[in-house]
DNA sequence: CAGTTGCTTCGACATGTGTCTATGTTGACA
DNA sequence: TGTCAACATAGACACATGTCGAAGCAACTG
């Protein structure tokens, strides 16, 4: 279930893309995580388990929260796992996922613009 | 040239992702925008545009940097128009495109994880 | 005016993506 | 062991997307 990319997108991204051209390799695999943040439901999805109590949430809670069939469910959940944005674990006969937070801030950190007065408070 | 959508995704999109679920609406909102820089061309362009002296970049200048036709650097430049990241603005023969920074602050802000320690110094 | 250059738009085509139903797999429990 | 419930995977299909060549538009230049 902790199938995952190795974080690759992440090796040299911190720098804020407005700060310096991304290279190409940057770009391909920043655009593989923002690929799959690009949909309605994972990114609801991923913030129903980012906001959830103790930080993680079960699958079953969150089939509830959309109006698809529980495949789909299981499809954008594994796209977000495969980008690293979240990681599942088998407790029993539920399954709970939860997010990386160092995943989040990196992407966070690469959108900040140059200008610091743009920056809200 | 400045035909861009109102920015509709930024209505209500500052509280982070981690902090509270994201309604439907926001979520389809933002998930144009995320779509929009989730392809590696238009990541760099964007980065191009955002990173250059000036905070402005020529199209011919952009070009030169790809590998693909003009009509598709003109088509990407299109998306992140219409997506409120970028406006272009014909100056005499040449068009130069600026981003937009309380956009890609306020993109920067949704990411920003629920846990303080994991983002980066 | 005609020709040229910079950029956009159009139409076509191959590939990618989201969704479904049907089927597996894993663990709990009798 | 057999059955049930929770998730995942597989396969199929409609639709979206990235790319190109051809054509259009706008501005400069002779």
């Amino acid at each position: 279930m902790s199938k995952q990319l190795p974080l690759v997108a992440m090796d040299a991204c911190c720098s804020p893309l407005a700060r310096e051209p991304l290279s190409e390799p940057q770009a391909v695999e920043l655009a593989k995580v923002f690929k799959s943040i690009s949909d309605p439901i994972r990114l609801r999805l991923l913030s129903l388990i980012a906001s959830h109590e103790g930080g993680e949430a079960c699958v079953c809670d969150l089939t509830d929260a959309f109006d698809v069939t529980g495949p789909t469910i299981s499809h954008h959940l594994k796209v977000l796992r495969e980008s690293g944005l979240i990681d599942g674990e088998r407790r029993g006969t539920w399954v709970y996922y939860r997010v990386h937070p160092e995943v989040l801030a990196r992407l966070s950190a690469v959108l900040v613009p140059a200008d610091p007065a743009a920056v809200p408070a």
